[in-house]
DNA sequence: GTGTTGTTGAAACGACTGTTTTAATCGATT
DNA sequence: AATCGATTAAAACAGTCGTTTCAACAACAC
């Protein structure tokens, strides 16, 4: 693999302390990706990742001058990694052209975005993406940026730009809604990933499953679509408040 | 405040070291809450915890046993305080009656259930609930299956029996698929909330904006639902294949 | 009063944290 | 061969962690 597609010539290799390629960063950056990803930042030590790397405590600050530096380079590289997944479709059409195209291939289009965000977040082998995503937003960095620019904002855009033509005339604020509908069913599955997995009792998703889980998301996306679309020519509908219910006094749950 | 609502009668509360009433150990109850919620388990220490409450650092252990005892009992609490939120819709009819009732009040429960979910997850001012959530799908414990009994299983249930009766005859994994399309876009919005307050440039939710959010989840649900129960009466469609793209390799794409 | 029981306070325990220091090692250039 | 820069290794740094110990305190039973 390596041999394939050979280190940057050594003799120009001189960049200083950080940012070199010895085979200690990037076995520090290996290791520190699954730890990360799989305990978390405040649960992983600067000598668990030293150790799963073979390499000594120092080494990190050396490479990455901090374990928050670490961290950064970590969710640098792996969310350059999906961008460069995502943009494996190419670059979308014009909005003018993708307006113009039959209904059946924006369903293609909007069928493969589906498909593959599935197969970057969750069908298995789980890459680290997916778990560094949700910690970020359990607790945001200053690494949220490089998600949202790389990952987030692309995906949506796309999407945003195929629900446009799939519901022509619809007010801007309407498609945003949509493609968040259409991204929130399919985040959903990562997201609730243990709760999803407890209840099937299974140890991962199977492949029928998140097979499935695609076909039916864009089928649901293409009524909820329809309806809108719909909707919005008919009736404003605005009704539907959420209603403000304050919680229980704590005290009155405690005694068991 | 302590005196409006005294206490338990003291001659009775010797239940122990752990599981009394003392004030303390409520107050260390809500500051682990806080804290738990905002920070997480492993970067909130029980010294935070304690000065917060205005207690001593051995307070958590003689009440609560550990640490971890003290984050279990937090969870236990909090998810308590949701299903009594969500237990307030009442039982729901029993299935035979639903399905004979007219599609408006279907649609009402539906809309009354994303209404409650929105208000505890999503709505500010927000609530423990989520974060601790969240924070449980990024690391599970032992707390999960009280989130699961407490909340997802009831909330997912009662959805599951609407549905089923607003798309009738169709299979059981079906209406399955279709619940988790309708929590996947709610919970979008509590899961992804630090990338939407960001693009939206906001610090949290605004009242309009959770408000539309309840009522474009109906909406596109419904459509969805709609589609989802035609399209089965017509097309097996059993297309749709995810491809399996490997990650480029890491080495590629290192050195900026 | 004495004794008992549930609760709190201050201090200390050993283990572990991220980071820094210092010296040794390696490779290429001069 | 000598020199220099980049890299690695071992050890120590000052803090913080969860937990424990033990003395003091309060309220009650007798």
């Amino acid at each position: 693999m390596a041999s394939a597609a050979p280190r940057p010539v050594p003799t120009v290799a001189r960049l200083g302390p950080h940012g070199d390629h010895g085979a200690t960063s990037d076995r520090l950056l290996d290791a520190a990706t699954e730890l990360f990803a799989r305990r978390g930042f405040h649960a992983t030590s600067i000598r668990d990742i030293a150790e799963r790397a073979g390499a000594n405590v120092a080494a990190g600050h050396y490479h990455y001058g901090s374990k928050k530096g670490l961290y950064l380079q970590v969710l640098r590289q792996q969310f350059a990694n999906v961008r460069s997944i995502v943009d494996r479709h190419g670059p979308l059409p014009p909005t003018r052209v993708l307006c113009r195209l039959p209904r059946r291939e924006l369903i293609a289009l909007l069928t493969r975005r589906v498909e593959t965000m599935i197969e970057v977040m969750i069908a298995p082998p789980l890459q680290p993406h997916g778990a560094l995503m949700l910690r970020e937003m359990c607790d945001p960095t200053d690494a949220m940026p490089i998600i949202v620019h790389e990952f987030i904002r692309p995906q949506m855009a796309e999407m945003a730009a195929i629900v446009a033509a799939l519901i022509p005339g619809a007010p801007a604020a309407t498609v945003q809604r949509c493609v968040r509908s259409i991204v929130g069913q399919v985040l959903f599955y990562r997201f609730a990933m243990p709760v999803m997995l407890l209840m099937l009792a299974k140890p991962s998703y199977p492949q029928r499953f998140t097979r499935e889980m695609a076909a039916h998301v864009v089928e649901f996306s293409l009524g909820g679509l329809a309806r809108v679309a719909r909707g919005r020519s008919r009736a404003p509908a605005p009704r539907a408040r959420v209603r403000r219910v304050r919680a229980p006094n704590r005290r009155s749950l405690r005694g068991r």
